[in-house]
DNA sequence: CCGATATGTATCGGTCCGATATATCCGCCC
DNA sequence: GGGCGGATATATCGGACCGATACATATCGG
């Protein structure tokens, strides 16, 4: 996750470890602070893999500092990373990540990843409804108010996508195409 | 924090390691899947530090399994942990397993968790919006989809806690004391 | 000029993840 | 009855990421 974030800020400038942390904290919005502890470990760890390179800073003035380059293999692992979307909990926020370097993507690739995204946020919400269904009778009070927020959330995160989907359609012009009901991805069965 | 989950499970009713990952991906609602990775390790860590122990199944029969019972020790761990509260990023998650066991908690003290994470969330709405007024024009539309959704969901998700503390009030029918306006913690400077 | 804050890199221990291995039990269908 | 798929159950491994902290240097207000 880490990689394609780093990766796709350096795609726009070369910026050091600060700077990528700054600007990292900022896009997320406080839903992911990075923390230094995987920054400067990783950056090392890209640059031995070659998809990173130091910048020279030739007359080094004032303070010390790494400023980092994407290369040319580095972009193309970009591109891979950043079309390949899994199923894990934490790809809540590398949506979040995959989103922000949305511009580098062909409109269908945009949306089909945003289908896929839809498609698993409609499993989730099958999901809770499921257990509110099944067994609401054996949560209390809170737990409750926590599953019902978490369904209504669902729905709205859903709502966006259909937004941006809807806004992805338009942009190409491809009014004709109708979208289909997508078959849900892994469905998980719920009701053992 | 799956220290916290697993003692409250456990304070309910002894659970071996599979019920308990069942009952948190429920509860969760997908939000968080429980890694046998960590649960495992976790228990024997437990069991180790003195809050969980093995209950004896005298005839053993069929599947062999591990079932854990809380212990004293683990009970006031379990009310130590379930009241301090952090501004991790991964609070998010600790704050939804918290509020899954409140009703162990006093009024007063459910109340100001209530208000610290409100407090949390203002603190990264003000965020957002400040990053939105300040340099909007620096991202493209689809980081700017991203930041205002990221808005939006932290709106909603303080008039839900809003609610919380509202029904906590009338609870305690504590309808006299009005609510005062909190200091946010460690407000952000995001205006660099 | 001094102290507070911001900038910048680095490392440590620890938690948690995701994949995988292994084994047993159960229901079902042929 | 025999076998096969799926649910139950525990375990481990490498690696990603976190949170705290240390340690510098620059900048700015007073």
């Amino acid at each position: 996750m880490l990689e394609l974030a780093i990766l796709g800020l350096l795609k726009e400038r070369s910026m050091h470890g600060y700077q990528l942390s700054k600007r990292l904290t900022d896009t997320l919005g406080g839903f992911w602070r990075v923390s230094y502890g995987s920054l400067y470990p990783t950056l090392r760890r890209l640059e031995r893999e070659g998809t990173v390179e130091k910048v020279f800073d030739e007359q080094q003035v004032g303070r010390r500092r790494n400023v980092y380059r994407i290369t040319r293999k580095g972009e193309e692992v970009f591109l891979r990373l950043l079309q390949e979307a899994g199923t894990e909990t934490s790809e809540d926020n590398r949506f979040r990540i995959r989103l922000a370097f949305f511009k580098y993507l062909a409109p269908d690739t945009r949306i089909r990843l945003l289908e896929r995204r839809r498609a698993y946020l409609e499993d989730r919400l099958a999901a809770i409804k499921d257990t509110l269904r099944a067994r609401r009778e054996r949560y209390d009070t809170y737990t409750l108010s926590l599953m019902e927020h978490g369904q209504v959330s669902t729905e709205q995160d859903i709502a966006w996508l259909d937004g941006l989907i809807q806004a992805e359609r338009n942009r190409t012009g491809d009014g004709a195409e109708r979208p289909r009901a997508r078959r849900a991805l892994r469905r998980k069965e719920r009701t053992a």
